[in-house]
Formats: structure tokens, C-alpha cells, sequence
DNA sequence: CATTTATTTCACCAATTAGTTAATTATCTT
DNA sequence: AAGATAATTAACTAATTGGTGAAATAAATG
């Protein structure tokens, strides 16, 4: 078990079926059930995807009688989002314009 | 084996030692010796490291004598950076105007 | 040509991953 | 209390991963 963050962040999301999950999350709550449908998967496997995604701080559930809520938590995509941010210079020539006007952005809203 | 590109890059971001070895190739190219040098692994291991860059299409290699210089490869970056940028909105509240932005920055510079 | 240097391939190993089926737990409904 | 529904846990398997040491390949150099 890779104990860094990012690299489960990272891993969590090394898997089409785990990101297809977020992508059905992100257009709201979900339980386990209604996550596996779209898949041929059974159920404990939907469960361990689960797990990972939950691990990696992706994922939070709640409790509603016998269901298990499922939210989207995008923390660590932001994380990744800075992380991957540091190459944009290398496939973008335009990096310092997108980079100048986040600089700016960031002295607008001052924490 | 993942056989999409996404989950093949994802995969390979995942392990710190791959992710330092980005890092310094962002420096410049390296041979396979230089970018073992700050690692406590063998050879053989930074080696197959590299063959999962590769793979994923984040480094290429060189020839030069029994050199084989490595370079980063963006392309795979920014589509992990497309990827995660449509979950923006979920962390970020000005998600809205950035994203006009970028879209500004689009049409200023068609393809 | 023999040796050194750079790198890869091979054969192996232990741990992890992604899936399965069967059993279990928890809660609601009748 | 009994049965149905939601989800997890357990036990197992096959494939993949990340590492090793030893051998092989390729090119430069004495």
C-alpha cells in the first residue's frame, strides 16, 4: 500500500471503472447499488472500488437506513490538479499568460 | 495491462519514484544512470520504471554510443490536466470564471 | 582484441490488485 | 418474528507489480 497521498490519489484513479464511479458521483449523491448498475461487476467488487476511492479521500459516505450514501470529495483531484500544473509549461506554450492571470486571481481573493 | 491511455498514465504517476523521475527530466534530458543516481534502487529497477514512462508515453529515449538519453513527454500530462480540470467546479467556487477565460484563450488561438 | 561503461533482459520472489462466490450484518417491511 | 433489501466481509484465485541478482548486449577505449 503506497502510503503517499498523491500516489493514492493517483492510483485510485489508474482505473476506468473508478473513474466512471466519480463521474457518476459528481452529478450527485449515489448508493452503492445505483454505482454498480451501469457495470457487469458484482457488487463486492463495486464495494472494493469503493474502498479504494474512499481511501484515497475521493469518496465519503453517509448512512441512510440500510444505504450507504455515496458523495463525491474533490480535494485530492485538486491536489492532482496542482501537481500536473508544474508541466503545463511543457506541453503549452501559453503557460505564462494562463500563469500571470492565475497570479492574478489568487490576489483578488486573498484566502 | 490497462490498455487505455488514461488509466496507463494515471497508473505510471502513481509511485513517487516515477513522479521524482518526471521531475528531473523536467530539468532536462538524463541517461538511465543519472536518473537512478539519487534512488536506492538497482539498476534493473529504474529500468522498468522507465519501460512504464515509456509505455504511457510520458518519456521518450535517445542513442548516443551506449547512452540512451531520456525526455519528458508532456502530451500524456495534459490530458490528465483535461481530465481533472472538469472536476474544477467541485473544489473551486470561481471555477465559472476561469473556465470563461479559458475559453477566451481558446478562440484567441484556433488550433 | 580485451576491458570497461551503460543499459537491458532473464529468472525469480513477495506483495498487491481485481475479480469471484458464499456467508454475514444491518435495516426496513409485513 | 420472518422475509426482503442493501451492503460488507471472508476466503479464494489469477494476474500484475516492484523489487532482486546474474547474465547478456552494445558501444567506447586501452
Amino acid at each position: 500500500m503506497q502510503s503517499d497521498a498523491l500516489s493514492a490519489t493517483f492510483s485510485a484513479l489508474a482505473d476506468p471503472t473508478r473513474r466512471a464511479m466519480l463521474a457518476r458521483l459528481a452529478e450527485g449523491e449515489a448508493t452503492v447499488n445505483e454505482l454498480a448498475e451501469p457495470f457487469e461487476m458484482t457488487l463486492p467488487a463495486i464495494s472494493k472500488h469503493l474502498k479504494v476511492l474512499e481511501k484515497a479521500g475521493l469518496v465519503s459516505r453517509g448512512k441512510n437506513a440500510q444505504f450507504r450514501p455515496c458523495r463525491l470529495e474533490a480535494g485530492p483531484l485538486k491536489d492532482i490538479a496542482g501537481w500536473v500544473e508544474t508541466y503545463r509549461r511543457y506541453w503549452d506554450e501559453s503557460f505564462d499568460r494562463l500563469d500571470s492571470y492565475l497570479e492574478e486571481l489568487q490576489k483578488e481573493q486573498p484566502r
